[in-house]
DNA sequence: GAGTCTTTGTGTCATTTTTACACTATCCAA
DNA sequence: TTGGATAGTGTAAAAATGACACAAAGACTC
């Protein structure tokens, strides 16, 4: 199509990209991982951008959102999900969008179809990588997020409403904890995804009785307040969980 | 299609397609339009594929799905939701599939992501449409399609899965029946979504209690049984529903 | 028109789940 | 030792769920 040149247009595919949703938990919020523009965009646009890429021909969507996530973070194995596809032929065409696209793609005029994909990271696992972006990419918590390049805001907001729907049928949550966590915390998450205040002891009861949280012996060190103890998340009950399915709804 | 005239193809995008899982209900079981392609098809591969086609450059991806489905069917302003991307580079590359894409695609060999839609239509409203693929557009239940071109048979089940889930939140089912309907074949709907027994008496005070079926005071007629009330779907009600949500998990 | 066939339509009770709600215990820091 | 902060815990009322059986209505047959 459009011109290409062909030793590039054998592998990168003009017009496939995958954009990745990175939700990460501070302890407190939601965040994702957003790349930072800089002063390239023209007249005034959105500087964040959710990082993306286009898509080889010889790699599946998964395989490309799993290395676009690698690219940046340098982390493999990672929680993946897809979120679906965005293809307004002017989704790419603002013209603050313009200038950047400029530099970044051979073709920048190229209508581009993006599949996009939500994962979820434990926050102290990321460390910048060596890559081209990740200098610039930095957690923004979600609702402090009005607007971003091209289509991206509306793919967030796809990303959460599917994260939200996913959190009430499989315990993903714990992807975003680290290893040992309080109830307490469990709980923030949960609060900070559905954007809701859960009341406390039903919370508790309620994930208690899913019965995949062990109980380590161990508490909290050091916080200046009544220690929590610590939980870790059970992988084999979650397997049989999983089995079974677990959605509570109707029917 | 066949034999796709210059300046149309000037328009298509060759990677990217739709497919549409358009289902219906025969008020016994859940069925798929499915396209019979003929003997065409080289050693033995599956007859029946999903109804799809490459995009134009200038629609997105809705209005293609749309596109797609007026264009088998007739009809407009069909529930219609969009499944995902599936992307395998070989998705359409199994030697069986081969013969019939070189007679419906001006580059058989091309690359192509396809976006996968579901769509709910009431089977009477189906006219087999002047469409070239038309007259080869059948109603199949569901649960008989055991292989079929491509990767449809995977879109297929994750159409299904993705309906399952909808259901459950959304009373989307309505598009599945006539105006007017019996609470039985409603019950007889949900089983055959769910795929599972309900029982009678729970999914009648279940469904009740969503407030959104109006007794007609009419009664079927001429039925070799005791004849049961018809009921309508309440726009209205369903309208309130959908603002306050509707789902009834946890949390 | 009596009997048979088929599907409709209905209620209750026991159990489980949900919701709403408040106070004491434990640690740190000053 | 006191004050500040969060952890951790139980109960009672209301709502939802799951399991279950039989009489009523019409069509058809003989």
């Amino acid at each position: 199509m459009h011109n290409i040149p062909k030793k590039i247009a054998s592998e990168l595919n003009p017009n496939v990209s995958v954009d990745c949703v990175i939700f990460g938990f501070d302890l407190d919020q939601l965040t994702v991982l957003v790349i930072d523009r800089g002063e390239i965009s023209a007249a005034n646009g959105p500087r964040l951008a959710l990082p993306g890429n286009l898509i080889y021909d010889n790699e599946n969507l998964d395989q490309a959102a799993n290395r676009v996530l690698e690219e940046l973070t340098g982390l493999k194995d990672i929680y993946l999900e897809q979120v679906g596809a965005f293809g307004d032929p002017f989704r790419i065409h603002k013209e603050s969008d313009r200038e950047w696209l400029k530099s970044i793609r051979a073709q920048p005029d190229a209508r581009v179809i993006t599949v996009a994909y939500f994962s979820l990271v434990k926050i102290s696992d990321y460390l910048p990588h060596a890559s081209s972006f990740a200098k610039n990419a930095g957690w923004t918590p979600v609702n402090e997020i009005s607007e971003l390049a091209f289509d991206h805001f509306e793919i967030l907001q796809a990303a959460k409403d599917n994260l939200k729907q996913k959190i009430k049928i499989q315990p993903i949550g714990f992807n975003l904890l680290p290893e040992k966590f309080t109830l307490s915390q469990l709980h923030r998450l949960y609060e900070s995804i559905l954007d809701k205040p859960l009341d406390k002891r039903n919370f508790r009861r309620k994930i208690q009785k899913l019965n995949i949280l062990s109980n380590l012996k161990e508490k909290q060190r050091g916080v200046p307040h009544k220690p929590s103890s610590l939980y870790q998340f059970n992988e084999e009950k979650y397997q049989e969980l999983t089995q079974i399915g677990f959605d509570n709804f109707g029917f």
